[in-house]
DNA sequence: CGCAGAAGTAAGTCATCACTAACATGGCTC
DNA sequence: GAGCCATGTTAGTGATGACTTACTTCTGCG
């Protein structure tokens, strides 16, 4: 009696790559680039790593398709949050939305890798085209001002930065962290009001 | 006659510490935590790799030497800049003594790695205290309201992240790469105006 | 059935990396 | 000038990494 050999259906390719970056990320988002071993990541996906490498041919494809797997998903939610909310709210419905994306921690900690992976000039020029799109499509779904655009992304900078660090971990011991942690609190407790139908 | 063998004088090993440090930092900055081999740094600073590993035990000592070094460095340059100034006019001083301390991309970057470092338990702990000690810092010299002090540090969290994608090189063919260095610019000039004598 | 093409693997290559053991040497002191 | 310690090196080690070659197995289709 050999290895029982469950008849495991096989999956398209196609089906495998969303798969393979699906768990790829979470990998990237806690190793960085160069800490993400492929073989890692072969391995959770239950496949071998030989063919991991024919779905993606280098390891920095593999990042670059979780890259923009990441970028679809914040894209979708900003357009999502701004539809048809008045352009006045956009900004501030955007900022809901992209906290509550970031409640899987993962989302935020690979943005902080993809920067982190830039001195990489084909990471860097995928990075830099993902953010200036993203930009670009907040300053026009709200129509706000460069400078309040500005402002918008480094509050979202700084989330990730709380994320990094895991704060909420010490925000009970030290006030500095706790205080760090309101600004979220404050958008999502906005969001609620919203949500529950009122102004 | 075998190899010239020029009578270069021993140095301490404190000596060694700092140099290997200073070079460590640029490397890291570059190519992160786990993007960096001791090895590198250690041909680089003219000596052995196993010396290297004498002087700092492991390669995650070392990473951690060179964080409390940039954390001086800022720390230091804050504190200076506050020094004489009025309490109103502190956190504006901060900010255009942190730019100025920028000018070379490996602090920024530098930091940058540091926060995409923290899936590591020990480095986490290291680079948790420092930022606390940091926003700690700023709130006691300027005596900001919490939420300035956010403030603060978002501005320059996002400053990191434009040196990481080095907007500078492309500022000049995108209008939002441009627009993103414009704080930048703003601050310095104000710090201009205040170093020519007026206001 | 038969077979072509897609899905998948076993085994290996070669480079690199963090880290070690054991040894060599320069310079200062007495 | 002898001895000693801090400063340094050479030569490894075992693990792991990205990536390849050559092969197998499943499955849909005529």
């Amino acid at each position: 009696m050999s290895a029982p050999r469950v008849a495991t259906r096989r999956k398209s390719a196609e089906e495998r790559r969303e798969e393979i970056v699906r768990i790829a990320i979470e990998h990237f988002a806690a190793g960085g680039y160069n800490g993400t071993s492929t073989e890692a990541v072969a391995r959770e996906a239950g496949i071998s790593q030989p063919y991991l490498f024919r779905l993606f041919g280098t390891k920095r494809e593999l990042f670059l398709a979780c890259h923009r797997e990441m970028h679809e998903r914040i894209r979708g939610t900003f357009e999502a949050a701004a539809h048809g909310v008045p352009r006045e709210d956009v900004l501030q419905a955007m900022g809901g939305a992209y906290i509550d994306l970031l409640e899987d921690r993962d989302t935020l900690l690979f943005q902080m890798q993809s920067y982190a992976a830039c001195s990489d000039p084909e990471i860097r020029a995928s990075v830099r085209a993902c953010y200036g799109d993203l930009v670009k499509l907040v300053g026009r779904l709200s129509g706000a001002e460069p400078h309040e655009v500005w402002t918008f992304f480094a509050r979202g900078m700084l989330l990730n930065v709380t994320a990094s660090l895991d704060l909420s971990a010490i925000a009970d011991t030290e006030e500095w962290a706790a205080c760090w942690l309101e600004p979220l609190a404050l958008i999502q407790r906005a969001q609620g009001v919203r949500d529950d139908g009122a102004v």
